[in-house]
DNA sequence: CTTTGTCTACCTAACACTTGGTAGGTACAT
DNA sequence: ATGTACCTACCAAGTGTTAGGTAGACAAAG
């Protein structure tokens, strides 16, 4: 499991925030949640801001790291192009959460401007993995790979919305399958 | 303007909410904003669930009523269906809000049931009209609309969320331009 | 024509609870 | 004896909500 308590809060508040937000996010929760009292988290990190930037720097980082394994793992391009919604399925899967861009549907205003540099990074990461996966691809042409590339970001994630307000996974998959009949994804 | 308090506190309600989210969704500020006191919103309101179960059921009305405004100003389906984006596009222009199915993002999970219900029936009344529409204007086979109908709402909701997320209306119309280009809305 | 009572549309004041955050302490390992 | 990794106890602000009051409109009763 894990044994450093810094990692665990990054965890559990990882799991919290993908399910409730950043408001949803509280330290007393939190803290019982990694088996610690609230008062404790402020010995790894100054408040809920920086924890919340520290979550959402390391879920992009994360996301990153997962998209070169998937890219390197992959025979060609085309066959890791195909498989990057499950990257988003996986969230969802997981007690329906969503991934932190979801943050920024509501809560957009209210967030603390570090968390909001983290959050649009991950937007960035996979913008920038899809553009460059769809140039090699061969998908669309290289100088229109990235509006391809933030269109595709931006659908997957309003299909993962839509999946988890109705509680249903089923409806990612078929999601997805119209985007690919559509011609968005490819086929 | 609005004469009746009950109407002023849906519409300040609605803005709040398109805004902050129901979390962000408080009786002082609100009551401020009408020109009231909190206390006095609870002689309309049972409470803040039946307040935004009103305003989400009062949104999606006027959607489902736009919507077919839209379709009968439009002189075919085709040309209603390339107007379809402008309704939300018109939250963005608006103080850079989110349609109210945002909600479902991050506080999905702690929603009262009876704002969930009125949320996931704007969707439906969304999904509803794109599907009919797409079916008249031959764009899909009937059999096919309703999942083509539910992909186009959720990656218009998905742009939505990303140009709100950068403040960026111009990421929306570009975004929109994409799912063109890409074959998901008709050119 | 005044009094009385009722209704509307608010108000003040408070309660119970949750929240992020702080001060200061403690057990233990080095 | 010093630093690590926690703890208890508390505060101030903000939250939804409630109890109970009040000014004004209006109608019926005397």
């Amino acid at each position: 499991m894990i044994e450093n308590s810094r990692e665990k809060i990054l965890f559990a508040a990882t799991k919290i925030a993908q399910a409730h937000g950043y408001n949803g996010l509280n330290f007393r929760d939190l803290a019982e949640d990694v088996g610690i009292k609230a008062a404790s988290i402020y010995y790894y990190f100054p408040g809920k801001a920086d924890l919340a930037a520290a979550v959402a720097k390391r879920y992009w980082e994360a996301a990153a790291a997962a998209l070169e394994t998937l890219l390197a793992e992959s025979s060609d391009p085309a066959s890791a192009l195909r498989r990057y919604p499950e990257t988003f399925r996986w969230a969802l899967e997981n007690e329906n959460r969503m991934c932190l861009s979801g943050f920024m549907a509501a809560e957009y205003d209210d967030l603390p401007e570090e968390v909001k540099k983290e959050v649009q990074t991950f937007a960035d990461v996979n913008v920038a993995w899809l553009s460059k996966v769809l140039s090699a691809a061969k998908v669309v042409n290289p100088k229109k790979s990235e509006p391809r590339a933030q269109a595709i970001f931006a659908a997957v994630c309003g299909a993962q919305l839509m999946a988890r307000s109705r509680s249903d996974i089923g409806l990612y998959d078929a999601l997805i399958n119209s985007y690919r009949a559509a011609g968005l994804l490819p086929a």
